[in-house]
RNA sequence: GCCGGAGUGGCGGAAUAGGCAGACGCGCACGACUCAAAAUCGUGUUCCCUACGGGAAUGAGGGUUCGAUUCCCUCCUUCGGCACCA
């Protein structure tokens, strides 16, 4: 219980600073299946293959290079820059290592020559690497680092690779937490979040990301947030937006709605601030999300993790069944309800409506009423305070009324009671007690009929009695369906089900249902600080959209910040008053605006041409970079953001603005960065790790580098202040490997056939951990590699082919890692052609990887007890007389023969004696 | 309760088409350099024992196998999601 109770306390605590914020530091780890990672592996192989034609042809710089009639801004930099000057003056000045002043220089040049601009380039393949943006809280923190820079390095590798690239970067930018700052100091929510993502912007540059900050799009500004409406009017004709009076979640502290999923924990609490959220009815406006509830389901095509596809397939949690009309004994009102057993309706011997029933007043009789009437009160109040125990006690009320049932015309009684949810089904239930355990409890309590009408097979009748029944058997006390069958099995798989529902369509009592609980999204906020909804309301014509040439529906900067309950649009004074689209007349706009997962539904495709005018954005880059291949970030998003991204997509493809089935074709969630004491990230805690003070102390190379290092990327792990440590001794060791002037050897014991293979195992190793965003292993390899050259240095490699080669292709691995330094190595000290983000990935030699002998283990027993050493190329029985001639297992063997002797896969050696 | 992850040294983690458990790094210990410290470099570092040898060990217990961290079964712990879903 504690333990909850902290749980949700930090969740608070996190959601306060910025919810989006929070959302990517309060990820769970998750690995991806075995099976999701061997999908990935092939999913990406035909692609590489395509690219790997254009790599083998040379390893030359300017294949990176885009030809284009437009030049572009890679194309240029090779002229712009005498880099040997800078060689020279670096070098007599220090070869001390000084990230510091190294890399905002490097950043400065690499912006200036305008290095990761991302240009539509046909000749290369395209790759368009996605990492969720940021909320502009203000401050950028180690989650954003954790989930971005090995997004970049892998963004960089795929550049290297041969890829054309787009790895763009922007700002979710509205939402409460400006407008609440503004309730609290009277700041401008626009003036505050410019000023955020100002300096945001800053302290993302420190990171040396590739991203093409062209390309930024801002969700707040006119410019992005015109198209968000456009899109709403788009969803509006397609008839997937509309209105509907009905209950909503409701925190009285930030005076808004909230989704269902800003609703947290058993107390049902506000995401943002924790106060306790109550029920209020609101007219409010909806998309049809549930439209695309099966298509929803269904993740052919696309490599995503299996968590995330788990949780949204339980979310949207569809069930298989019948819709059955029940009839009103008085006024013979039809009262429809869903079952997943349509096969034991013979057994249902009273209904059960939810408090909330719009048929419950009618069908009470007087002298029920005043029992009726406290129960609804009482019911109404419990959903808003603390919900009691899971498994509390059922209660109901009868309410004097009955039913038929349609099947056998039985007149059944119906009660209401709070274990009936309005919000699914239809709010009522035909309760079945001998086959539910739900209506078996209630029907014990208040002692209602209870007729089994699945027999299990050889047991009788009232042995069904003593519990609800759920499994295998007979049909019984069922009329024509006496005998049937019927299994566990849900839908049209189980007989029974499937003959009943058959039957119950043929008689035109019911027909053959689905249901979720999956429900359509509720987009409206009565809050300022969001995209207006672009709607005009006239007594006589009713909604209407904006008409498209007067987008953008701007908000005006002159509002009041009163907490009201009421959007500061609806406050205004002239802002809402408008004319109607239809005949002119004074009319009112929708003063609500939108959720801000609208604004990040689609902000994939603003990053395309953000400052495209003539539509959300340009069918040119559309056609050439989408779908997103590579989408990078949280989990916690995995049952709002992906799956309204994934909604918008489908939507948007009908309405024939985009195409194909997805957005985003490959999704990597990464784990959290947890505080030095194992607990969340929290400033009350006072374990937040602030990477502005880890850039100061260490540079960004070592940071990223310990980012990608310290944990498995998918899992996260805590922090430890101690560890960077050694990243920080991995980059200064490589810079003194690369730097200190070595004399070569005269009595040089170098092999430098071993320092190739080495080098081009790890290139194999690197490779394949980058396309498996395996981070942690990249950088260990690295690390194993430089100890393999310092060792090789010592012997004398210095000034050999192989030590040079080992150099480049090293720096080369390094590049996407660390780019800083590995430029400043290659351009300034190496004297290569700059830029060492514009070479090719190296290329693999499976000859200099192969190893000349192996040695394998021998184990007698299922023990090593020796080693033998044998030529690679050794067959199966060179390898057993190798291992039988050894001394040891010969000791082993005591002059008997061996029972069995397995080489297996030539990596191991196993005799049985 | 249901669904889905994860349990490996003091710590983060490595190794799974079943094949040398503990790569790499942190920390720690000792040594070199130093007047000294830091930095740097070197060596060692799973545990136990009667210690140039042997035994045990990947949350627990069982199974399959010549061989299991990896596969199967039953549990335990932990994290996350959902939770009266008809």
């Amino acid at each position: 219980m504690a333990v909850t109770k902290k749980n949700k306390t930090n969740k608070k605590v996190a959601a306060k600073k910025s919810p989006k914020t929070a959302a990517i530091k309060k990820t769970v780890a998750k690995a991806p299946s075995p099976k999701g990672k061997k999908v990935s592996v092939k999913k990406t192989a035909p692609k590489a293959k395509a690219v790997k034609a254009i790599v083998a042809v040379t390893e030359k710089p300017k294949a990176v290079v885009p030809v284009e009639k437009k030049p572009s801004a890679i194309q240029a930099v090779p002229e712009v820059i005498p880099a040997k000057v800078e060689v020279k003056e670096e070098k007599k000045k220090d070869i001390s290592f000084n990230p510091q002043a190294m890399e905002p220089r490097w950043q400065k040049k690499w912006e200036t020559d305008k290095l990761y601009r991302s240009v539509i380039d046909e000749n290369r393949p395209k790759h368009y690497a996605l990492t969720m943006l940021p909320y502009p809280s203000g401050d950028l923190h180690i989650g954003h680092w954790y989930a971005m820079t090995p997004s970049d390095a892998r963004a960089r590798f795929k550049r290297m690779q041969g890829y054309n690239v787009l790895f763009p970067m922007g700002f979710d930018a509205f939402g409460l937490p400006a407008e609440n700052a503004a309730i609290k100091d009277g700041v401008h929510p626009m003036k505050r979040t410019f000023q955020n993502i100002e300096k945001m912007r800053k302290q993302l540059k420190s990171m040396g990301a590739m991203f093409d900050w062209e390309r930024e799009a801002v969700s707040a500004s006119p410019e992005y947030y015109k198209w968000t409406e456009w899109f709403f009017i788009k969803l509006y004709k397609m008839g997937l937006a509309y209105r509907k009076m009905s209950p909503v979640d409701w925190c009285p502290n930030c005076n808004t709605t909230l989704a269902r999923e800003q609703v947290w924990g058993d107390d049902r609490h506000c995401e943002r601030c924790g106060t306790p959220v109550i029920k209020k009815d609101l007219d409010q406006w909806f998309f049809k999300t549930t439209k695309y509830a099966d298509e929803l389901l269904n993740f052919d095509g696309i490599d995503w993790p299996q968590t995330v596809k788990t949780l949204q397939t339980n979310w949207i949690d569809r069930s298989e069944g019948a819709s059955v009309i029940f009839k009103t004994e008085t006024g013979h009102r039809d009262v429809e309800i869903f079952t997943t057993r349509p096969d034991t309706l013979w057994g249902a011997t009273f209904m059960v409506f939810s408090p909330e029933h719009p048929l419950v007043d009618e069908i009470t009789t007087p002298e029920n009423k005043a029992a009726i009437e406290e129960y609804k009160i009482q019911a109404a109040r419990q959903s808003d305070i603390q919900r009691g125990a899971v498994d509390k006690e059922k209660t109901g009320v009868f309410t004097g009324g009955y039913a038929i049932n349609p099947v056998n015309q039985a007149r059944i009684p119906i009660w209401i009671a709070d274990y009936v949810l309005m919000s699914y089904g239809t709010g009522a239930i035909m309760a079945v007690p001998a086959h539910d355990e739900r209506d078996f409890a209630f029907a014990r309590k208040y002692e209602l009929p209870i007729v089994p009408v699945i027999q299990p097979e050889g047991q009788s009748e009232t042995a069904v009695l003593e519990f609800a029944y759920i499994g295998d058997g007979v049909m019984v006390n069922s009329g024509p369906f006496n005998g049937t069958k019927v299994n566990t099995e849900k839908g049209r798989k189980n007989p029974g089900i499937s003959k009943v529902i058959d039957w119950l369509q043929e008689k035109g009592i019911g027909k053959e249902s689905v249901n979720y609980r999956y429900r359509d999204w509720l987009i409206s906020r009565q809050r300022y600080w969001g995209a207006p909804i672009p709607m005009i309301h006239c007594e006589i014509h009713g909604w209407n959209p904006v008409p498209e040439d007067q987008l953008p529906v701007t908000l005006p900067e002159d509002v009041e910040w009163k907490p009201t309950g009421e959007s500061p649009l609806k406050l205004h004074p002239t802002w809402k008053n408008t004319a109607c689209p239809v005949c002119g007349g004074p009319s009112t706009r929708e003063t609500d605006t939108m959720d801000t997962f609208m604004c990040s539904s689609w902000y994939h495709l603003r990053y395309l041409s953000p400052k495209y005018d003539k539509g959300p954005f340009d069918d040119a880059e559309y056609n050439y970079w989408m779908p997103v291949d590579t989408y990078t970030g949280g989990i916690e998003h995995a049952t709002m953001h992906l799956l309204y991204t994934r909604f918008f997509h489908k939507a948007l493809r009908d309405a024939g603005i985009t195409e194909g089935g997805e957005p985003m074709v490959q999704l990597r969630n990464q784990g959290m960065v947890l505080g030095e004491d194992n607990e969340k990230m929290s400033k009350s805690r006072g374990n937040v790790i602030a990477p502005d003070v880890l850039v100061n102390k260490y540079g960004a190379d070592t940071v990223r580098a310990y980012i990608m290092f310290f944990a498995r990327w998918e899992m996260g792990a805590p922090w430890d202040s101690q560890g960077i440590e050694g990243s920080a001794r991995w980059i200064r060791r490589v810079w003194t490997l690369f730097t200190d002037p070595t004399q070569p050897k005269t009595d040089s014991t170098f092999d430098g056939r071993q320092l190739r293979r080495r080098v081009h195992q790890t290139l194999r190793k690197v490779t394949h951990d980058f396309e498996s965003f395996e981070f942690n292993t990249i950088i260990s390899s690295l690390m194993e590699l430089m100890n393999e050259m310092y060792k090789a240095r010592e012997a004398g490699a210095a000034g050999s082919p192989e030590w040079t080669e080992a150099q480049e292709i090293y720096l080369k691995m390094m590049a996407p890692v660390t780019p800083h330094i590995a430029e400043e190595l290659w351009t300034n000290h190496m004297g290569k052609k700059y830029s060492i983000h514009q070479q090719l990935w190296p290329q693999f030699d499976e000859a200099a990887a192969k190893e000349d002998s192996i040695e394998l283990p021998v184990q007698i027993n299922g023990k090593v007890r020796d080693r033998i050493t044998v030529p690679a190329e050794a067959g199966e029985e060179e390898i057993k007389a190798a291992a039988l001639a050894s001394e040891t297992v010969q000791k082993y063997l005591e002059g008997k023969a061996p029972k069995k002797v397995i080489v297996a896969n030539k990596r191991l050696v196993s005799i049985v004696v």
